[in-house]
DNA sequence: AGATATTTGTTCGTATGTATT
DNA sequence: TAATACATACGAACAAATATC
Protein backbone atom coordinates (compact mmCIF):
# COMPACT_ATOMS: atom_id res chain seq x y z
CA UNK A 1 0.00 0.00 0.00
CA UNK A 2 2.09 3.17 -1.08
CA UNK A 3 -0.86 6.27 -0.03
CA UNK A 4 -3.53 5.63 2.74
CA UNK A 5 -7.01 6.30 1.39
CA UNK A 6 -8.63 9.68 1.56
CA UNK A 7 -11.80 10.91 1.66
CA UNK A 8 -11.71 13.05 -1.12
CA UNK A 9 -9.03 11.71 -3.30
CA UNK A 10 -10.96 11.86 -6.99
CA UNK A 11 -10.58 15.52 -8.26
CA UNK A 12 -6.72 15.04 -9.00
CA UNK A 13 -5.62 18.52 -9.30
CA UNK A 14 -2.44 19.35 -11.02
CA UNK A 15 0.27 20.00 -8.82
CA UNK A 16 0.82 23.48 -10.35
CA UNK A 17 -2.80 24.78 -8.98
CA UNK A 18 -1.79 23.03 -5.76
CA UNK A 19 1.08 25.00 -5.20
CA UNK A 20 -0.80 28.47 -6.93
CA UNK A 21 -3.30 28.23 -3.93
CA UNK A 22 -1.02 27.08 -1.39
CA UNK A 23 1.26 30.60 -2.36
CA UNK A 24 -2.29 32.19 -2.38
CA UNK A 25 -2.89 30.98 1.08
CA UNK A 26 0.46 31.62 3.12
CA UNK A 27 0.21 35.35 1.80
CA UNK A 28 -2.91 35.57 3.25
CA UNK A 29 -2.21 34.04 6.44
CA UNK A 30 0.30 35.51 6.95
CA UNK A 31 -1.10 39.13 5.82
CA UNK A 32 2.03 39.80 3.58
CA UNK A 33 2.06 43.00 2.23
CA UNK A 34 3.05 44.90 -0.98
CA UNK A 35 7.02 44.54 -1.01
CA UNK A 36 7.01 41.51 0.97
CA UNK A 37 9.88 38.94 0.15
CA UNK A 38 8.17 34.85 -0.90
CA UNK A 39 10.89 32.35 -0.63
CA UNK A 40 12.74 32.22 -3.73
CA UNK A 41 12.58 29.19 -6.36
CA UNK A 42 15.31 27.03 -4.31
CA UNK A 43 13.45 27.36 -0.98
CA UNK A 44 10.36 26.36 -2.54
CA UNK A 45 11.43 23.32 -4.56
CA UNK A 46 12.17 22.52 -1.45
CA UNK A 47 9.42 23.19 0.57
CA UNK A 48 6.59 21.66 -2.14
CA UNK A 49 9.11 18.81 -3.20
CA UNK A 50 8.65 20.01 -6.70
CA UNK A 51 11.11 21.11 -9.47
CA UNK A 52 12.13 24.07 -10.96
CA UNK A 53 9.71 23.93 -13.65
CA UNK A 54 6.60 23.21 -11.65
CA UNK A 55 7.83 26.25 -9.10
CA UNK A 56 8.00 28.47 -12.51
CA UNK A 57 4.66 27.78 -14.09
CA UNK A 58 2.82 28.62 -10.08
CA UNK A 59 4.60 31.81 -9.84
CA UNK A 60 3.98 32.79 -13.59
CA UNK A 61 0.41 31.93 -12.54
CA UNK A 62 0.97 34.71 -9.70
CA UNK A 63 2.67 37.13 -11.43
CA UNK A 64 -0.44 37.15 -14.31
CA UNK A 65 -2.97 37.46 -11.55
CA UNK A 66 -1.02 40.50 -10.28
CA UNK A 67 -0.34 39.42 -7.20
CA UNK A 68 3.75 38.92 -7.21
CA UNK A 69 6.52 40.41 -9.06
CA UNK A 70 9.19 38.90 -9.80
CA UNK A 71 13.45 40.58 -9.86
CA UNK A 72 16.53 38.91 -10.72
CA UNK A 73 20.11 39.28 -9.34
CA UNK A 74 21.02 38.86 -5.43
CA UNK A 75 18.25 39.75 -3.16
CA UNK A 76 16.11 38.96 -6.26
CA UNK A 77 12.85 36.82 -5.99
CA UNK A 78 8.84 37.09 -5.58
CA UNK A 79 7.57 39.69 -4.14
CA UNK A 80 4.13 40.69 -3.48
CA UNK A 81 2.72 43.57 -5.62
CA UNK A 82 -0.48 45.40 -6.28
CA UNK A 83 -2.00 45.46 -9.53
CA UNK A 84 -1.70 48.07 -11.35
CA UNK A 85 -5.52 49.45 -12.91
CA UNK A 86 -4.34 49.16 -16.34
CA UNK A 87 -3.26 45.36 -15.69
CA UNK A 88 -7.12 44.59 -14.19
CA UNK A 89 -8.32 46.49 -17.02
CA UNK A 90 -6.93 44.62 -19.51
CA UNK A 91 -8.08 41.14 -17.60
CA UNK A 92 -11.33 42.45 -17.36
CA UNK A 93 -11.30 43.74 -21.17
CA UNK A 94 -10.66 39.31 -21.85
CA UNK A 95 -14.04 39.10 -20.33
CA UNK A 96 -15.98 41.63 -21.65
CA UNK A 97 -14.28 40.82 -25.20
CA UNK A 98 -16.70 37.79 -25.88
CA UNK A 99 -19.62 39.68 -24.91
CA UNK A 100 -20.37 42.40 -27.85
CA UNK A 101 -20.84 45.65 -26.07
CA UNK A 102 -22.96 48.52 -27.84
CA UNK A 103 -22.20 51.81 -27.59
CA UNK A 104 -25.83 52.24 -25.39
CA UNK A 105 -24.74 49.43 -23.14
CA UNK A 106 -21.57 51.83 -21.97
CA UNK A 107 -23.81 54.64 -21.77
CA UNK A 108 -26.37 53.84 -19.67
CA UNK A 109 -23.83 53.22 -17.37
CA UNK A 110 -22.17 56.44 -17.79
CA UNK A 111 -25.02 58.39 -17.82
CA UNK A 112 -25.44 57.81 -14.11
CA UNK A 113 -21.95 56.87 -12.75
CA UNK A 114 -20.20 59.92 -14.30
CA UNK A 115 -22.67 62.52 -12.56
CA UNK A 116 -21.92 60.74 -9.30
CA UNK A 117 -18.02 60.69 -9.53
CA UNK A 118 -18.16 64.26 -10.85
CA UNK A 119 -19.93 64.97 -7.68
CA UNK A 120 -17.95 62.96 -5.41
CA UNK A 121 -14.56 64.59 -6.80
CA UNK A 122 -16.13 67.71 -6.22
CA UNK A 123 -14.93 67.65 -2.31
CA UNK A 124 -11.47 66.74 -2.85
CA UNK A 125 -10.22 68.73 -6.24
CA UNK A 126 -8.19 71.15 -5.73
CA UNK A 127 -6.58 73.76 -7.99
CA UNK A 128 -4.04 71.97 -9.52
CA UNK A 129 -6.98 69.33 -10.41
CA UNK A 130 -8.76 72.41 -12.10
CA UNK A 131 -5.37 73.27 -14.26
CA UNK A 132 -5.39 70.21 -15.22
CA UNK A 133 -9.00 69.97 -16.45
CA UNK A 134 -8.18 73.15 -18.34
CA UNK A 135 -4.88 71.91 -19.96
CA UNK A 136 -7.11 68.94 -21.25
CA UNK A 137 -9.62 70.97 -22.78
CA UNK A 138 -6.98 73.19 -24.49
CA UNK A 139 -5.64 70.29 -26.39
CA UNK A 140 -9.25 70.22 -28.19
CA UNK A 141 -10.83 73.98 -27.87
CA UNK A 142 -9.52 74.16 -31.83
CA UNK A 143 -10.14 72.68 -34.59
CA UNK A 144 -7.84 69.58 -35.55
CA UNK A 145 -5.33 70.06 -38.47
CA UNK A 146 -4.73 66.60 -39.38
CA UNK A 147 -6.22 63.11 -38.43
CA UNK A 148 -3.81 62.29 -35.90
CA UNK A 149 -4.70 65.44 -33.78
CA UNK A 150 -8.46 64.87 -34.61
CA UNK A 151 -7.70 61.29 -33.22
CA UNK A 152 -5.80 62.78 -29.84
CA UNK A 153 -8.79 65.30 -29.17
CA UNK A 154 -10.94 62.52 -28.75
CA UNK A 155 -9.19 60.86 -26.59
CA UNK A 156 -8.55 63.69 -24.94
CA UNK A 157 -11.89 64.35 -24.36
CA UNK A 158 -12.40 60.73 -22.71
CA UNK A 159 -9.24 61.93 -20.01
CA UNK A 160 -11.08 65.08 -18.77
CA UNK A 161 -13.48 62.24 -17.81
CA UNK A 162 -10.59 60.32 -15.90
CA UNK A 163 -9.57 63.20 -14.48
CA UNK A 164 -12.33 64.13 -12.79
CA UNK A 165 -12.61 60.63 -11.59
CA UNK A 166 -9.27 60.61 -10.29
CA UNK A 167 -10.46 63.26 -7.37
CA UNK A 168 -12.86 60.42 -6.09
CA UNK A 169 -12.85 59.17 -2.73
CA UNK A 170 -14.76 56.13 -4.36
CA UNK A 171 -12.02 54.24 -5.69
CA UNK A 172 -14.51 51.78 -6.75
CA UNK A 173 -16.59 54.34 -8.71
CA UNK A 174 -13.58 55.79 -10.32
CA UNK A 175 -12.03 52.27 -11.40
CA UNK A 176 -15.36 51.45 -13.50
CA UNK A 177 -15.78 55.43 -15.20
CA UNK A 178 -12.39 55.20 -15.91
CA UNK A 179 -12.92 51.61 -17.60
CA UNK A 180 -16.07 52.32 -19.25
CA UNK A 181 -13.70 55.15 -20.74
CA UNK A 182 -10.81 52.61 -22.10
CA UNK A 183 -13.82 50.80 -23.62
CA UNK A 184 -14.85 53.82 -25.55
CA UNK A 185 -11.38 54.17 -26.83
CA UNK A 186 -11.19 50.30 -27.77
CA UNK A 187 -14.68 49.57 -28.61
CA UNK A 188 -14.30 48.82 -32.69
CA UNK A 189 -17.47 51.00 -33.62
CA UNK A 190 -16.02 53.88 -31.57
CA UNK A 191 -12.36 53.99 -33.55
CA UNK A 192 -14.84 54.00 -36.52
CA UNK A 193 -16.24 56.83 -35.37
CA UNK A 194 -13.35 58.72 -34.33
CA UNK A 195 -11.66 57.97 -37.56
CA UNK A 196 -14.33 60.24 -39.46
CA UNK A 197 -13.82 63.54 -40.16
CA UNK A 198 -16.53 64.55 -38.95
CA UNK A 199 -17.17 67.84 -37.11
CA UNK A 200 -17.65 65.81 -33.23
CA UNK A 201 -19.55 68.27 -31.00
CA UNK A 202 -16.08 69.77 -30.03
CA UNK A 203 -18.16 72.83 -29.00
CA UNK A 204 -21.01 71.51 -26.96
CA UNK A 205 -19.03 69.35 -25.08
CA UNK A 206 -16.30 71.63 -24.31
CA UNK A 207 -19.87 73.70 -23.06
CA UNK A 208 -20.88 71.28 -20.51
CA UNK A 209 -17.18 70.80 -19.32
CA UNK A 210 -16.95 74.27 -18.55
CA UNK A 211 -19.97 74.35 -16.87
CA UNK A 212 -19.40 71.94 -14.76
CA UNK A 213 -15.67 73.27 -13.48
CA UNK A 214 -17.75 76.19 -12.68
CA UNK A 215 -20.29 74.87 -10.96
CA UNK A 216 -17.56 71.96 -9.06
CA UNK A 217 -15.97 75.44 -7.49
CA UNK A 218 -18.90 76.95 -6.53
CA UNK A 219 -19.69 73.33 -5.13
CA UNK A 220 -22.91 73.07 -6.00
CA UNK A 221 -23.45 68.84 -6.26
CA UNK A 222 -26.86 69.17 -7.57
CA UNK A 223 -25.95 71.46 -10.46
CA UNK A 224 -22.54 69.17 -10.98
CA UNK A 225 -24.88 66.15 -11.52
CA UNK A 226 -27.46 67.80 -13.40
CA UNK A 227 -24.72 69.40 -16.31
CA UNK A 228 -23.04 65.83 -16.38
CA UNK A 229 -25.92 63.99 -16.66
CA UNK A 230 -26.97 66.62 -19.88
CA UNK A 231 -23.39 66.34 -20.98
CA UNK A 232 -23.47 62.06 -20.96
CA UNK A 233 -26.98 62.03 -22.84
CA UNK A 234 -25.74 64.69 -25.27
CA UNK A 235 -22.52 62.65 -25.86
CA UNK A 236 -24.58 59.32 -26.32
CA UNK A 237 -26.81 60.79 -28.85
CA UNK A 238 -23.64 62.27 -30.65
CA UNK A 239 -22.40 58.83 -30.88
CA UNK A 240 -25.22 57.15 -31.97
CA UNK A 241 -26.14 59.50 -34.43
CA UNK A 242 -22.22 59.16 -35.89
CA UNK A 243 -22.93 55.22 -35.81
CA UNK A 244 -25.88 55.58 -38.03
CA UNK A 245 -24.48 57.59 -40.33
CA UNK A 246 -21.82 54.84 -40.73
CA UNK A 247 -23.86 52.19 -40.69
CA UNK A 248 -26.24 53.67 -43.17
CA UNK A 249 -29.44 53.57 -41.52
CA UNK A 250 -31.24 55.91 -39.02
CA UNK A 251 -32.33 55.87 -35.85
CA UNK A 252 -36.14 55.45 -35.28
CA UNK A 253 -36.29 52.70 -32.55
CA UNK A 254 -33.92 53.31 -30.67
CA UNK A 255 -34.62 49.73 -29.19
CA UNK A 256 -34.25 48.12 -32.18
CA UNK A 257 -31.19 50.15 -33.17
CA UNK A 258 -29.07 49.04 -29.59
CA UNK A 259 -29.65 45.16 -30.51
CA UNK A 260 -28.34 45.68 -34.15
CA UNK A 261 -24.98 47.15 -33.35
CA UNK A 262 -25.03 44.07 -30.58
CA UNK A 263 -22.51 42.55 -33.05
CA UNK A 264 -19.87 44.62 -32.76
CA UNK A 265 -16.91 43.34 -30.58
CA UNK A 266 -14.00 45.14 -28.19
CA UNK A 267 -10.93 45.69 -30.52
CA UNK A 268 -7.70 43.92 -28.04
CA UNK B 1 30.55 43.19 -33.20
CA UNK B 2 28.73 40.37 -32.28
CA UNK B 3 25.18 42.69 -32.39
CA UNK B 4 23.82 45.12 -34.67
CA UNK B 5 22.62 48.00 -33.19
CA UNK B 6 19.00 48.42 -33.15
CA UNK B 7 16.84 51.52 -32.98
CA UNK B 8 15.21 50.49 -30.09
CA UNK B 9 17.47 47.39 -28.64
CA UNK B 10 17.66 48.64 -24.50
CA UNK B 11 14.33 46.88 -23.54
CA UNK B 12 15.51 43.50 -23.17
CA UNK B 13 12.04 41.64 -22.99
CA UNK B 14 12.08 37.96 -21.53
CA UNK B 15 11.41 35.15 -24.03
CA UNK B 16 7.97 33.76 -22.00
CA UNK B 17 6.16 37.75 -22.86
CA UNK B 18 7.21 37.62 -26.61
CA UNK B 19 5.75 34.38 -26.90
CA UNK B 20 2.62 35.24 -24.41
CA UNK B 21 2.37 38.61 -27.00
CA UNK B 22 2.89 36.47 -29.77
CA UNK B 23 0.43 33.79 -29.45
CA UNK B 24 -1.96 36.53 -28.78
CA UNK B 25 -1.60 38.27 -31.67
CA UNK B 26 -1.97 35.12 -33.28
CA UNK B 27 -5.50 34.36 -31.84
CA UNK B 28 -6.71 37.97 -32.83
CA UNK B 29 -5.19 37.94 -36.21
CA UNK B 30 -7.04 34.56 -37.34
CA UNK B 31 -10.16 35.55 -35.16
CA UNK B 32 -9.47 32.12 -33.07
CA UNK B 33 -13.29 31.62 -31.54
CA UNK B 34 -13.69 29.64 -28.63
CA UNK B 35 -12.90 25.84 -28.78
CA UNK B 36 -10.74 26.33 -31.81
CA UNK B 37 -7.11 24.50 -31.34
CA UNK B 38 -3.58 25.87 -30.67
CA UNK B 39 -0.37 24.18 -32.01
CA UNK B 40 0.17 21.95 -29.59
CA UNK B 41 3.62 22.03 -27.14
CA UNK B 42 5.90 20.77 -30.13
CA UNK B 43 5.07 22.49 -32.80
CA UNK B 44 5.08 26.10 -30.76
CA UNK B 45 8.49 24.96 -29.44
CA UNK B 46 9.51 24.75 -33.34
CA UNK B 47 7.79 27.33 -34.19
CA UNK B 48 9.29 30.00 -31.76
CA UNK B 49 12.65 27.95 -31.21
CA UNK B 50 11.92 27.66 -27.43
CA UNK B 51 12.03 25.11 -24.85
CA UNK B 52 9.45 23.16 -23.37
CA UNK B 53 9.57 25.19 -20.40
CA UNK B 54 9.11 28.34 -21.76
CA UNK B 55 6.23 27.21 -23.70
CA UNK B 56 4.74 25.83 -21.17
CA UNK B 57 5.03 28.88 -19.02
CA UNK B 58 3.77 31.26 -21.72
CA UNK B 59 0.36 28.87 -22.05
CA UNK B 60 -0.02 29.13 -18.00
CA UNK B 61 -0.18 32.57 -18.33
CA UNK B 62 -2.39 33.01 -20.99
CA UNK B 63 -4.27 29.98 -19.21
CA UNK B 64 -4.36 32.38 -16.23
CA UNK B 65 -5.92 34.92 -18.14
CA UNK B 66 -8.71 33.11 -19.26
CA UNK B 67 -7.91 32.73 -23.09
CA UNK B 68 -7.68 29.38 -23.75
CA UNK B 69 -7.68 26.13 -21.85
CA UNK B 70 -5.49 22.81 -21.18
CA UNK B 71 -6.41 19.04 -22.10
CA UNK B 72 -4.37 16.62 -22.37
CA UNK B 73 -4.48 12.96 -24.10
CA UNK B 74 -4.77 12.33 -27.75
CA UNK B 75 -6.26 15.23 -29.91
CA UNK B 76 -5.19 17.52 -26.47
CA UNK B 77 -3.63 20.69 -26.36
CA UNK B 78 -4.43 24.42 -25.96
CA UNK B 79 -8.09 26.08 -27.18
CA UNK B 80 -9.34 29.03 -27.11
CA UNK B 81 -11.85 29.48 -24.31
CA UNK B 82 -14.22 32.55 -23.23
CA UNK B 83 -13.68 33.34 -19.62
CA UNK B 84 -15.97 32.65 -17.09
CA UNK B 85 -17.72 35.39 -14.75
CA UNK B 86 -16.09 33.65 -12.27
CA UNK B 87 -12.32 33.88 -12.86
CA UNK B 88 -12.82 37.67 -14.16
CA UNK B 89 -14.48 38.66 -10.73
CA UNK B 90 -11.70 36.68 -9.04
CA UNK B 91 -9.19 38.84 -11.10
CA UNK B 92 -10.87 41.93 -10.89
CA UNK B 93 -11.51 41.23 -6.57
CA UNK B 94 -7.35 41.27 -6.45
CA UNK B 95 -6.95 44.07 -7.91
CA UNK B 96 -9.49 46.02 -5.24
CA UNK B 97 -8.47 43.53 -2.48
CA UNK B 98 -6.14 46.69 -1.67
CA UNK B 99 -8.47 49.58 -2.39
CA UNK B 100 -9.80 49.08 1.00
CA UNK B 101 -13.80 49.34 -0.17
CA UNK B 102 -16.67 50.41 2.50
CA UNK B 103 -20.03 49.84 2.07
CA UNK B 104 -21.14 53.16 1.05
CA UNK B 105 -18.51 52.63 -1.71
CA UNK B 106 -20.70 49.71 -2.95
CA UNK B 107 -23.77 50.80 -2.43
CA UNK B 108 -22.80 53.89 -4.13
CA UNK B 109 -22.92 52.33 -6.68
CA UNK B 110 -25.51 49.42 -6.67
CA UNK B 111 -28.59 52.66 -5.57
CA UNK B 112 -28.14 53.62 -9.01
CA UNK B 113 -27.66 50.24 -11.32
CA UNK B 114 -29.62 48.14 -9.48
CA UNK B 115 -32.86 50.52 -10.55
CA UNK B 116 -31.74 50.13 -14.23
CA UNK B 117 -30.70 46.42 -14.57
CA UNK B 118 -33.90 45.52 -12.57
CA UNK B 119 -35.86 47.91 -15.80
CA UNK B 120 -34.02 46.53 -18.41
CA UNK B 121 -34.41 42.76 -17.15
CA UNK B 122 -38.04 43.83 -16.77
CA UNK B 123 -38.51 42.78 -20.60
CA UNK B 124 -36.92 40.09 -21.30
CA UNK B 125 -37.92 38.20 -17.78
CA UNK B 126 -40.68 35.38 -18.30
CA UNK B 127 -42.87 33.42 -16.10
CA UNK B 128 -40.15 30.87 -15.08
CA UNK B 129 -38.04 34.25 -14.24
CA UNK B 130 -40.39 35.12 -11.71
CA UNK B 131 -40.90 31.39 -10.38
CA UNK B 132 -36.90 31.60 -9.62
CA UNK B 133 -37.66 34.88 -7.92
CA UNK B 134 -40.18 33.41 -5.76
CA UNK B 135 -38.37 30.42 -4.78
CA UNK B 136 -35.38 32.43 -3.68
CA UNK B 137 -37.72 34.52 -1.37
CA UNK B 138 -39.09 31.10 0.03
CA UNK B 139 -35.64 30.97 1.16
CA UNK B 140 -36.02 33.83 3.76
CA UNK B 141 -39.58 34.20 3.98
CA UNK B 142 -39.24 33.00 7.74
CA UNK B 143 -37.05 33.07 10.80
CA UNK B 144 -33.80 31.44 10.23
CA UNK B 145 -33.26 28.06 12.71
CA UNK B 146 -29.29 28.34 13.38
CA UNK B 147 -26.51 30.41 12.46
CA UNK B 148 -26.11 28.49 9.03
CA UNK B 149 -29.72 29.03 7.77
CA UNK B 150 -29.21 32.94 9.13
CA UNK B 151 -26.10 33.01 6.71
CA UNK B 152 -27.44 31.34 3.76
CA UNK B 153 -30.47 33.71 3.57
CA UNK B 154 -28.08 36.73 3.43
CA UNK B 155 -26.77 34.86 0.59
CA UNK B 156 -29.97 34.15 -0.83
CA UNK B 157 -31.40 37.66 -0.64
CA UNK B 158 -27.92 38.56 -2.82
CA UNK B 159 -28.80 35.73 -5.48
CA UNK B 160 -32.54 37.36 -5.76
CA UNK B 161 -30.56 40.61 -7.45
CA UNK B 162 -28.49 37.98 -9.47
CA UNK B 163 -31.15 36.65 -11.00
CA UNK B 164 -32.61 39.67 -11.98
CA UNK B 165 -29.59 40.50 -13.44
CA UNK B 166 -29.68 37.54 -15.48
CA UNK B 167 -32.44 38.84 -17.27
CA UNK B 168 -30.88 42.72 -18.60
CA UNK B 169 -30.34 42.85 -21.91
CA UNK B 170 -26.58 45.09 -21.03
CA UNK B 171 -24.15 42.35 -19.91
CA UNK B 172 -22.06 45.18 -18.81
CA UNK B 173 -24.47 46.10 -16.61
CA UNK B 174 -25.50 42.74 -15.39
CA UNK B 175 -21.64 42.07 -14.35
CA UNK B 176 -21.40 44.87 -12.91
CA UNK B 177 -23.97 44.55 -10.33
CA UNK B 178 -23.66 40.59 -9.96
CA UNK B 179 -19.63 42.25 -8.70
CA UNK B 180 -21.16 44.41 -6.17
CA UNK B 181 -22.97 41.51 -5.10
CA UNK B 182 -20.27 39.20 -4.72
CA UNK B 183 -18.58 41.91 -3.47
CA UNK B 184 -20.93 42.44 -0.49
CA UNK B 185 -20.48 38.82 0.11
CA UNK B 186 -16.63 38.98 0.73
CA UNK B 187 -16.42 41.71 2.34
CA UNK B 188 -14.90 41.36 5.56
CA UNK B 189 -17.35 43.80 7.74
CA UNK B 190 -20.09 42.70 5.32
CA UNK B 191 -19.47 38.91 6.66
CA UNK B 192 -18.87 40.15 10.24
CA UNK B 193 -22.50 41.81 9.94
CA UNK B 194 -24.07 38.76 8.64
CA UNK B 195 -22.81 36.21 11.19
CA UNK B 196 -24.66 38.45 13.70
CA UNK B 197 -27.72 36.87 15.31
CA UNK B 198 -29.60 40.02 14.44
CA UNK B 199 -33.26 40.54 12.95
CA UNK B 200 -31.61 42.06 9.67
CA UNK B 201 -34.53 43.52 8.38
CA UNK B 202 -36.00 40.40 6.29
CA UNK B 203 -39.48 41.25 6.28
CA UNK B 204 -39.15 45.00 4.37
CA UNK B 205 -36.50 43.66 2.00
CA UNK B 206 -39.57 40.91 1.36
CA UNK B 207 -41.80 43.35 0.74
CA UNK B 208 -39.91 45.55 -1.25
CA UNK B 209 -38.98 42.55 -3.87
CA UNK B 210 -42.60 40.89 -3.83
CA UNK B 211 -43.57 44.69 -4.69
CA UNK B 212 -40.98 44.85 -7.75
CA UNK B 213 -41.93 41.56 -8.96
CA UNK B 214 -45.81 42.77 -8.96
CA UNK B 215 -44.37 45.83 -11.41
CA UNK B 216 -42.30 44.05 -13.46
CA UNK B 217 -45.64 41.76 -14.17
CA UNK B 218 -47.25 44.84 -15.26
CA UNK B 219 -44.68 46.13 -17.27
CA UNK B 220 -44.31 49.59 -14.82
CA UNK B 221 -40.50 50.75 -15.53
CA UNK B 222 -40.65 54.30 -13.64
CA UNK B 223 -42.03 52.21 -10.56
CA UNK B 224 -39.69 49.08 -10.95
CA UNK B 225 -37.07 51.75 -10.82
CA UNK B 226 -38.50 53.59 -8.01
CA UNK B 227 -39.02 50.78 -5.90
CA UNK B 228 -35.52 48.72 -6.56
CA UNK B 229 -33.98 52.50 -5.08
CA UNK B 230 -35.91 53.08 -2.33
CA UNK B 231 -35.14 48.90 -1.68
CA UNK B 232 -31.17 49.80 -2.01
CA UNK B 233 -31.46 52.75 -0.05
CA UNK B 234 -33.23 50.86 2.53
CA UNK B 235 -30.95 48.28 2.96
CA UNK B 236 -27.68 50.43 2.94
CA UNK B 237 -28.92 51.83 5.62
CA UNK B 238 -29.82 48.89 7.47
CA UNK B 239 -26.05 47.49 6.68
CA UNK B 240 -24.93 50.89 7.82
CA UNK B 241 -26.88 50.77 11.32
CA UNK B 242 -25.94 47.20 11.83
CA UNK B 243 -21.87 48.13 11.04
CA UNK B 244 -22.41 51.12 13.60
CA UNK B 245 -23.54 48.36 15.86
CA UNK B 246 -20.79 46.45 15.96
CA UNK B 247 -18.08 48.84 15.93
CA UNK B 248 -19.64 50.49 19.12
CA UNK B 249 -19.89 54.22 17.53
CA UNK B 250 -23.17 55.61 15.80
CA UNK B 251 -24.19 57.38 12.96
CA UNK B 252 -23.59 61.22 13.58
CA UNK B 253 -21.70 62.21 10.88
CA UNK B 254 -21.98 60.13 7.51
CA UNK B 255 -19.11 61.40 5.83
CA UNK B 256 -16.62 60.84 8.77
CA UNK B 257 -18.22 57.04 9.18
CA UNK B 258 -18.04 56.80 5.50
CA UNK B 259 -14.10 57.47 6.13
CA UNK B 260 -14.07 56.10 9.16
CA UNK B 261 -14.85 52.11 7.43
CA UNK B 262 -12.08 52.63 4.74
CA UNK B 263 -9.60 49.94 6.57
CA UNK B 264 -11.95 47.18 6.01
CA UNK B 265 -10.32 45.19 3.80
CA UNK B 266 -12.16 42.37 1.19
CA UNK B 267 -11.42 39.07 2.24
CA UNK B 268 -9.86 35.99 0.05
C1' DA C 1 34.52 50.94 -13.47
C1' DG C 2 35.09 46.01 -13.16
C1' DA C 3 34.94 41.54 -11.07
C1' DT C 4 32.07 38.47 -8.56
C1' DA C 5 28.39 36.27 -6.28
C1' DT C 6 23.47 35.50 -6.25
C1' DT C 7 19.22 34.66 -8.25
C1' DT C 8 16.11 34.18 -12.01
C1' DG C 9 15.65 32.66 -17.02
C1' DT C 10 16.15 29.02 -20.46
C1' DT C 11 17.48 24.64 -22.44
C1' DC C 12 17.77 19.68 -23.05
C1' DG C 13 16.80 14.92 -21.98
C1' DT C 14 13.88 11.80 -19.78
C1' DA C 15 10.13 9.78 -17.33
C1' DT C 16 5.26 9.66 -15.88
C1' DG C 17 0.27 10.52 -16.15
C1' DT C 18 -3.90 10.67 -18.82
C1' DA C 19 -7.34 10.44 -22.27
C1' DT C 20 -8.45 8.52 -26.97
C1' DT C 21 -8.68 4.69 -30.11
C1' DT D 1 -6.39 -4.62 -23.17
C1' DA D 2 -2.90 -2.40 -25.62
C1' DA D 3 -1.08 1.16 -28.41
C1' DT D 4 -0.93 6.02 -29.24
C1' DA D 5 -0.64 11.01 -28.56
C1' DC D 6 -0.59 14.42 -25.83
C1' DA D 7 0.26 17.14 -21.43
C1' DT D 8 2.67 17.04 -16.92
C1' DA D 9 6.66 16.71 -14.12
C1' DC D 10 11.57 15.94 -12.88
C1' DG D 11 16.75 17.04 -12.85
C1' DA D 12 20.96 18.81 -14.30
C1' DA D 13 23.20 22.12 -16.66
C1' DC D 14 24.01 26.65 -18.72
C1' DA D 15 22.79 31.64 -19.83
C1' DA D 16 21.44 36.21 -18.49
C1' DA D 17 20.47 39.82 -15.29
C1' DT D 18 21.60 42.52 -11.24
C1' DA D 19 23.22 43.91 -6.68
C1' DT D 20 27.49 44.32 -4.09
C1' DC D 21 32.17 44.91 -3.26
Amino acid sequence: MTQTISPTPPIRRKRTDEIVDAIKRTIIEHGLQPGDRLPQERELMEQFAASKGTIREALKALEVQGLIGIRTGPGGGAFIETMSEQRAMSLLSNYLFAKALSISDIYALRKVLEPLVAVSAMRSIDERGYQRLNDIIAIYDHEPADARERWDQRMAELDFHAVVAEYSDNALLAFICRFLQRLLKDLAICRDIYIQPKPVARQEGIQYQRQLIAAMRSGDAETVHAIMARHMAYAEQAMLGLQAELTGDFIHDPVARGRGEKRRKIAP
